[in-house]
DNA sequence: CGGTCCCTTGATATTCATCAATATCAGTGG
DNA sequence: CCACTGATATTGATGAATATCAAGGGACCG
């Protein structure tokens, strides 16, 4: 999609790749000078782009790296104890997966592409030393993972009140909204996961999922083609999401002629 | 229950007070040396105990410092859209609360004792300081954050994929072990969080764990006593909370002559 | 001892999962 | 380019799990 399909190992281009990445105030916001981020820069290892359904990291691999999308899109999941998966997240570009493995040494989750993807791995040993060497980078890598925390907190939510039209609808204004940080059409975009992954993550069978997004075309609230989808009323589907549950469900009950 | 209650700031034990917390492997397992607990102790405000359901910080709090707890127990919650409030975690001695507020210097929790409980306050701003100087704090700061986004994960998965009885199995298993952890009993303990919680937590209503309660005990798993728990048969409980689902369910429906 | 909150239990309603049957799409190879 | 194939998505009919509603019983607090 916007993939700058790279030559064979440009040495000048991958040089200081961090300061030239458009991404480097999502990764790295704050406070980190030049000369660091070039020793930022110098630890990571650009990979190239990965096919879709690649694996990046594997529940059980030992942890040694961090990594950051830099354009593609990627989901992590567990194993429930009965073999199925369990999406945790979806992940787009800028944002930093396996967290969760550094306390115990080993991938508590697996991370494969939705699309063909390109990261970053950021070996963690080197992050750490680095860390101790540029305060401001370990003060940062400490709020990028309070974030991660407080995103989780906001999806139990949705997975523990919401119902089914408040969870799709808070999926969508989510990647609506990270989409448009991005750079990209808040209002109009690609969805670059099955509707069996987005029913898995969001707690819903995928025929539920299905219908909601013929509910929803339904009511004028988007557009649905495939995995394309435009919103045309991103108010409504914000109240929803946000949950006015009353006053959603009847409306979308109304409009599609339901009635008890 | 296990409370020392304090004499009134009874300096002397004050000082150095982490060296002698029966916890400080739990809130600082590995690698720091003596000398610097002692610079982490002296930042450590020790609070007198708070009573059941005193707030330790609310949602919408400046952020200024994270906060161990001693003995006791907390819960912390955020709010939905529609005013309700969904329950993040239960917490226990020797685990940490308010991580998830420091990327935007805002709580977007609440948390309230469950009973009466002691805490220690740490001003953030000098944690980071002393992380700095003492390199193993900020890795032990970061492994900390790593262990509350995986165990979020594991929320995930039971509140996306498991059924009423996986949930409230899975949290009974959670308490023991973890009060195991703290030199407490496995298999009897006392539940510091009404049935409201409890349901709150796991995104059930307080009927549904009322019911479930019964029915486990009623089979044999477990003998209740209002808040008071003893765990009869340890290793089906795990079985169910590890969702050997098919064989749960039929046992439980058999035991309570329920027939379809 | 009375009030209030919390918990339990039963009857009913609702949401969503499951099952089943097409329909559509993305590759693949002829 | 088209037909074939398996994966993915939609749609409908049914059922199960759990929420909701309603009422009564205990426990705890003053």
């Amino acid at each position: 999609m916007n993939d700058c399909s790279p030559k064979p190992l440009d040495l000048a281009m991958l040089r200081l790749a961090c300061q030239n990445c458009s991404l480097h105030e999502l990764c790295l916001p704050v406070g980190i000078g030049l000369d660091d981020v070039g020793r930022l820069d110098q630890i990571i290892k650009r990979k190239r782009p990965l096919a879709r359904a690649d694996h990046i990291f594997r529940l059980g691999d030992e942890f040694r790296s961090v990594y950051a999308i830099r354009a593609g899109s990627v989901k992590t999941y567990t194993m429930t104890e009965t073999g199925g998966e369990q999406i945790i997240g979806f992940y787009l570009p800028g944002e930093i997966i396996g967290l969760d493995a550094i306390h115990n040494g080993a991938h508590p989750s697996s991370a494969r592409t939705l699309e063909t993807t390109s990261i970053c791995e950021i070996p963690f040993a080197q992050l750490e030393d680095l860390a101790v060497a540029i305060p401001s980078l370990g003060r940062q890598l400490v709020r990028i993972m309070s974030r991660e925390i407080h995103s989780d907190d906001d999806l139990l939510t949705l997975l523990g009140k919401k119902s089914a039209e408040e969870r799709l609808a808070s999926l969508l204004m989510s990647l609506s909204l990270r989409l448009q940080q991005r750079g990209f059409s808040a209002r109009e975009f690609h969805l670059s996961m099955s509707r069996n992954d987005i029913g898995n993550y969001l707690g819903l069978a995928v025929e539920t999922v299905s219908r909601l997004f013929t509910r929803f075309q339904q009511i004028g609230l988007i557009t649905v083609n495939n995995k394309h989808v435009r919103i045309e009323d991103l108010a409504a589907l914000r109240e929803i999401a946000g949950a006015n549950r009353g006053a959603a469900c009847t409306a979308a009950r109304a409009a599609t002629g339901a009635s008890h």
